[in-house]
DNA sequence: GCGACAGTAGGACAATTGTCCTACAATCTC
DNA sequence: GAGATTGTAGGACAATTGTCCTACTGTCGC
């Protein structure tokens, strides 16, 4: 594999395991296994790593709901996959938070440029999720519906990782569920 | 005002505008106007910091929901009060997010051993939510209904840091009020 | 074989970090 | 007023930060 997707693979864990601000150049060159200076090759600033990571996630969340738009048959189905997002990454959220939400407003925190892209992520999540409510026929507040199941994740998320109540949240996405299934009639 | 008390403040301001790893010494001894040796004086360490914040917001919390439970006249009435956090504070919100869930999840992403401490403030809240919704006549399920609430000011913080759309906030909390309305009979 | 070039290693660089020490100023006690 | 205590200033300290430079190694086309 290549070194600068060695590089990005690494930096994209460890900002989300410690943080953007806490992780140095040393510990993602440490953890690819190459030394500081190779590493000023392939990227100069620290904020031009960021700016790849994100658009490696961009790339990501991409293909993964356009994997999940063919692989589920209904909207409806697609967007359980999303809600259900919670409890599949649960040992991560519990440790580390929502990838998302974590790193959007540590670089809101910062004041970083980059922190319009991290905000596209989640533009990512929300654009999709309105075509899902769209086809599903709530086509005035598609939009709407999709902040609110953003906002559940999101908040969901946060009190997993404060909490580690892992009854609660498989309660809360079933409530959803079933508030979301009363939507399709 | 004590010079002690001055750096709690600043540093509880700056750590939660800038976070808690990008707050060097340095510029909280700037924010106050005191020579960082000073500093050395009052807390040996910055963990010594974090802890002081810790309890201020702590005691500013139990404070702020004392004063609910005494002016607001119905447990509802008091809820309201919780859930309306997210307008009236819309500002410091959509440039640092909510201070509790912020911290919480930076601490969880550096290991903080305070990390418990920032938990715990959310642990009054919740509490406090579970009482309102006891007197609502909701005693099985209280701490259920507490989570939900907790989790829907999350989750519309981290929108409302993100996207920054007040009509979404707006129309989210008049949402759940409606809900908990209807909880009410 | 040779020169060009991508990739790597090691370390220099100034700046900043958290921590800590010593010396001075102010205030209080007796 | 003398002496002790509390508070403050300034700077030293090693470690680490992001950034950058130079020298070496390998591989390629010719």
């Amino acid at each position: 594999m290549g070194t600068r997707k060695q590089i990005v693979d690494a930096a994209n864990r460890l900002f989300y395991q410690q943080g953007y601000e806490r992780t140095s150049f040393a510990s993602i060159a440490e953890a690819v296994g190459i030394s500081r200076g190779n590493f000023y090759y392939h990227f100069k600033t620290k904020d031009e790593i960021l700016e790849a990571v994100l658009q490696a996630r961009l790339g990501d969340t991409r293909a993964m709901l356009a994997g999940w738009t063919e692989a589920a048959a209904t909207p409806l189905e697609r967007v359980f996959r999303f809600v259900d997002i919670v409890v599949t990454n649960r040992g991560d959220i519990e440790l580390y938070g929502c990838p998302v939400g974590t790193l959007t407003s540590e670089l809101a925190k910062l004041g970083h440029p980059s922190r319009a892209q991290a905000v596209g992520i989640f533009g990512v999540f929300r654009d999709w999720l309105g075509e899902q409510f769209k086809e599903l026929g709530h086509s005035a507040n598609a939009d709407d519906l999709a902040l609110q199941v953003l906002a559940f994740s999101q908040g969901v998320a946060t009190l997993s990782n404060a909490f580690g109540d892992r009854d609660y949240v498989e309660r809360d996405v079933r409530r959803l569920k079933t508030r979301l299934m009363s939507l399709d009639t």
